[in-house]
RNA sequence: GGAGAGGUGGCCGAGUGGCCGAAGGCGUCCGCCUGCUAAGCGGAUACACGGUUGAAAGGCCGUGUCGAGGGUUCGAAUCCCUCCCUCUCCGCCA
């Protein structure tokens, strides 16, 4: 989110970054007729306050010298109905910009391939081969169900579609994968684990930018007014929120193992089967508060870092950047990982690493000041390390064997107890 | 869930209707002093917004902000209401 006097003083840029982006540009537009609205009525409204507080010194240095002030409180009464029916005006008008505000897009980085679409995303690097197509592979969901460990029967009996049920060696892999995630980004990229609370109040939820806009995809606990966190980036993020950190303490590394509960609103019918579109999922996420100097540097450590969640795995991958027209609202700069997923015959994306520059700082309110001192907003990127179901949903393709077992990628054997084949 | 205490600047803390954007202290910064260090002396030190001036850094004027929102009042850190948060004790509980 930008600030009001930013998108003052950048208009022809974010004029620009819209149209790159495909947005329609008329919210900029009324942007700029309520501003000049807004900064008309704030004028009046403090010529009109300075007067009321300058009368009402005079009233107390009369009312000591015992002199008459009737004349004086009758005129106060007047100002003070013409102040509030301004100060109205205004509410009405700043509520009006702050909606408007939340619906102007993050500036594309200029090293982002111009495009419309997915279709305009441009593939940076493949990693391992892909070795099998979609004939001889189960997809995922029936080997796990085959082997025992994918019960989605049992899911849907007790919360309906979309959910998924691990036993035994799934339910382990599970735990396994976590474990292996967290350990690699604390013990070898330098993370700090968090470990967070899973419901958040709204104005977390709306510092982060995850409201007002996309309330419909995530739960609410109407009686608290608590939500579920619908990926750990929401209270990574919102840690520091309205802090102003010391030049010295950054980067800050975050890592942290989360459900992540989505609504899945306006998805209806994609990936309907097994486990790569449900409400309640694991994920690992990675977040990084930087100075403005190192960003783009440390976004490309963090892609690495998510990456060799999955060489370590091996699972066959690619990493693409993201079009304008395809990026997020509030990235500057989007890769996404794909994994190898056999039984779609195509890569299926497994995370998404973006720096999302200053915006989400603006929007928080994090800064931090400078060893000269001077104040500026921090940094902010964020990347999933990696989601834990469509990981294992890989495994169980990739590592299947053509007589129904699946093999146990060897980083993971130790967090299962040496288990070395689902069978 | 019940009872109580509290939330003031970077920090501590005073302030119960006007002379309070806020005493005092600490910290920080600048200057002075000083073999070095420490101490001492003088000064500065919140944020946002609007206007104005300037090439800019900044200056000047104003408005708002003492947890948040609302109310009373000519005037609120101070009085009233609602909410949030923190602490202590009790209850309950994995």
């Amino acid at each position: 989110m930008y600030t009001i006097k930013f998108i003052r003083e950048h208009k022809d840029e974010l004029y620009e970054a819209l149209k790159k982006r495909y947005y329609p540009t008329d919210v900029l537009d009324k942007f700029f007729e309520l501003d000049e609205k807004r900064r008309k009525l704030t004028t009046r409204l403090q010529e009109l306050r300075t007067y009321v507080n300058a009368k009402s010194k005079e009233i107390g240095e009369k009312k000591r010298a015992g002199e008459d002030i009737s004349g004086i409180l009758e005129e106060m009464s007047q100002i003070k109905q013409e102040i509030k029916s301004l100060e109205k005006e205004l509410d009405d008008i700043e509520e009006e910009i702050n909606l408007i505000r939340y619906e102007i897009p993050n500036i594309p980085h200029e090293s982002v391939p111009l495009g419309e679409s997915d279709k305009d995303n441009v593939e940076v690097r493949k990693w391992g081969t892909p070795e099998k197509g979609k004939d001889d592979v189960l997809p995922h969901w029936e080997i796990g169900e085959k082997l025992g460990i994918l019960d989605f029967e049992r899911s849907a009996k007790l919360s309906g579609s979309r959910f998924a049920l691990l036993r035994g060696a799934g339910s382990l892999m599970e735990r396994a994968l976590i474990n292996f995630m967290l350990d690699l980004h604390v013990q070898k990229h330098g993370y700090k684990e968090i470990w967070p609370p899973y419901l958040v109040k709204r104005d977390i939820a709306t510092a982060t930018g995850h409201l007002p806009k996309f309330e419909e995809d995530m739960y609410h606990c109407e009686k608290d007014d608590l939500f579920l966190v619908p990926t750990a980036e929401l209270v990574l993020v919102g840690l520091h929120a309205g802090e102003t950190l010391r030049e010295e303490d950054l980067p800050l590394y975050y890592t942290a193992y989360t459900p992540c509960f989505r609504r899945e609103a306006g998805s209806a019918g994609k990936d309907t089967r097994g486990l790569i579109r449900r409400h309640q999922f694991d994920k690992v996420e990675m977040v990084k508060l930087t100075t403005p100097e190192t960003s783009y540097e440390e976004l490309e450590k963090l892609v690495a870092n998510a990456e060799e969640v999955l060489q370590l795995l091996g699972l066959p991958y690619r990493v693409i950047v993201l079009s304008t027209g395809d990026m997020g609202f509030s990235a500057a700069k989007t890769y996404d990982i794909e994994v190898w997923m056999p039984s779609y015959g195509r890569y299926v994306e497994i995370s998404s690493c973006s720096n999302t520059a200053d915006f989400q700082a603006r929007r928080a309110n994090v800064k931090f000041v400078r060893k000269d001192g001077t104040k500026d907003y921090v940094h902010m990127l964020n990347g999933s390390g990696v989601a834990v179901g469509r990981a294992m949903a890989a495994i169980l393709e990739n590592y299947q064997t053509p007589d129904g077992k699946v093999i146990v990628p060897e980083v993971l054997r130790p967090y299962m107890h040496g288990i070395e084949v689902i069978e």
